[in-house]
DNA sequence: ATATAATTTAAAGTATACTTTAAGTCAAGT
DNA sequence: ACTTGACTTAAAGTATACTTTAAATTATAT
């Protein structure tokens, strides 16, 4: 299969401009071009994109991201590091996590404080 | 008891300068100053430090922690509205907490992939 | 055929959140 | 007395990640 830049867009929600950004800034590989100089999405690079995504959304850094795909792109070898790096992601969204856990008792605390008080009367 | 700025940095892992920042974009109500016209923290301002950074690692905008101070400055008859943003909130981070476990899946997939690949003969 | 919509590029612009700089004041140590 | 270090300010600078613009080409619909 094969998709426009509009369709891969709407498909992973994001702009056409920042499909265009990611791919100059190397976090997607080249994409083929129709006859007429557009775009032509096929599913791999979805697949791609979709990591790209994932590693965007835990907080990574776009140079950081483009490092990990570089080294996919260097082939077999790189498997250790890329390892490394996914190892060092698992880590980053854990304490994420736990660190959300915290925030979630702080706002808890907070809503219960609100919760313990008597209603205001609104029209004064 | 009473802090320097250096001090307050010092507790909270943010610089100078950010302290500074934040009291200036109305994140932290003004400090009292010494004969010296130094910034002289006390507990209560600690306290707003807290709720601010809190806040700030929710990933709250800096104009939207505003908000929520501002509304705490103009007391009680704001509860009801403090108690909705503060709810919002706890929303967001369940969300952030349920987003990050979906990534977890994700990475976890990707090094049981690499774990099942046969070692890499780095020497080659 | 012609208007509208989608794509292309490179380059400039924007938003957010700080950080750095420069120039000055103030207090403490030698 | 003088240097060092901590603090002050306003203003400019920086980093990151896009987004917008402008000018051109191509595709789609009437």
């Amino acid at each position: 299969m094969e998709y426009t830049i509009k369709e891969v867009s709407e498909k992973f929600n994001l702009p056409p401009s920042t499909l265009r950004y990611y791919e100059k800034e190397g976090l997607i590989p080249s994409i083929q071009r129709g006859g007429n100089g557009h775009r032509l999405y096929n599913d791999t690079d979805l697949e791609w994109i979709q990591i790209v995504c994932c590693m965007r959304a835990t907080g990574m850094s776009i140079d950081y991201v483009k490092r990990y795909i570089d080294l996919c792109l260097l082939g077999e070898n790189t498997i250790p590091e890329r390892r490394k790096i996914i190892l060092c992601q698992k880590e980053i969204i854990e304490n994420h996590i736990s660190e959300y856990k915290k925030l979630l008792k702080v706002v808890n605390k907070k809503l219960a404080y609100y919760d313990m008080l008597p209603p205001v009367n609104e029209s004064l």
